[in-house]
DNA sequence: ATGCATGAGTC
DNA sequence: ACTCATGCATA
């Protein structure tokens, strides 16, 4: 029987399904638009760990992007820079080797023992993880990018995962009025109290774990190396700022925008 | 590619 | 109950 292990259905043309060999490969987008003050995301606003370190006498050190040659050693803490250009090299050659994200996610776990789905290295590419999560992942796949370019014509040993089932709960839709509901309440309280969350699931007759939950994830994307709210203009498009709402432009206090993919 | 969801670790 | 890392299911 043709087991299909987790392979991308037919019909997407978003994962890597281009032929290697294609040659029309874009190597760079424009799609940076830096202010030019080197981003420090280093420490999050309610990131902080007081308690004591397990290795003394090591510290991380604070960098002001003095240095005009790149670094990429796992020993030290990447730069949010780092992290940006690694991200997207490794998609270029992810590409060029003909791996789609779900092979990749894969193929970390047959090597390293970590399995990851195709939505983290999508995220991962996408730069639309946390900074401390991308530090992690980034040796990761460090690895396997030697890995796959290094073994010219692997075997691609694939091994099957068990598959766990879980029941779900299905995934809720939330009317686009409703979301722009929730969107208004969070710019004005991003950390609703538990009543507030219910009376807000109540006036829009929602559950209250569906409406936490929200919150919840809308915060995670906060705290995203690229924030929602960024709009991103080209430069011959100015005309695009809406007259409609001058409210405010929620700045997120990070400095790292990055092109859609 | 992304929205809603789960679960472990913290506070 | 929150944060954080992660992913199933879906657009």
């Amino acid at each position: 029987m043709a087991s299909l292990l987790y392979s991308q259905p037919g019909g997407f043309t978003v994962n890597g399904m281009l032929s290697p060999a294609g040659g029309g490969q874009s190597l760079v987008h424009p799609g940076l638009v830096r202010g030019g003050e080197t981003a420090e995301l280093g420490e999050h606003p309610g990131h902080h760990h007081h308690h004591h370190h397990p290795h003394p006498g090591h510290h991380a050190p604070h960098h002001g992007a003095v240095n005009s040659h790149e670094a990429h050693s796992d020993e030290d803490t990447p730069t949010s820079d780092d992290l940006e250009q690694f991200a997207k090299q490794f998609k270029q050659r992810r590409i060029k080797l003909g791996f789609t994200q779900a092979d990749v996610g894969l193929a970390l776990g047959t090597l390293y023992g970590n399995v990851f789905s195709q939505t983290t290295i999508c995220r991962f590419e996408a730069l639309q993880l946390s900074f401390k999560n991308m530090c992690k992942l980034k040796p990761l796949l460090n690895k396997w990018l030697e890995e796959a370019d290094s073994s010219t014509g692997s075997p691609t040993s694939i091994d099957k995962i068990a598959a766990q089932g879980r029941k779900r709960k299905k995934r809720t839709s939330i009317e686009v009025s409703v979301k722009g509901a929730l969107e208004s309440h969070f710019l004005k309280c991003p950390k609703p109290s538990a009543q507030e969350i219910t009376s807000l699931a109540d006036s829009l007759q929602l559950e209250k774990e569906v409406v936490r939950v929200w919150f919840c994830n809308r915060r995670q994307k906060e705290k995203r190396m690229t924030p929602p709210g960024i709009q991103q203009q080209t430069p011959d498009d100015v005309y695009s700022q809406v007259g409609a709402v001058s409210s405010d432009t929620p700045p997120p206090h990070h400095g790292l925008q990055s092109g859609v993919q």
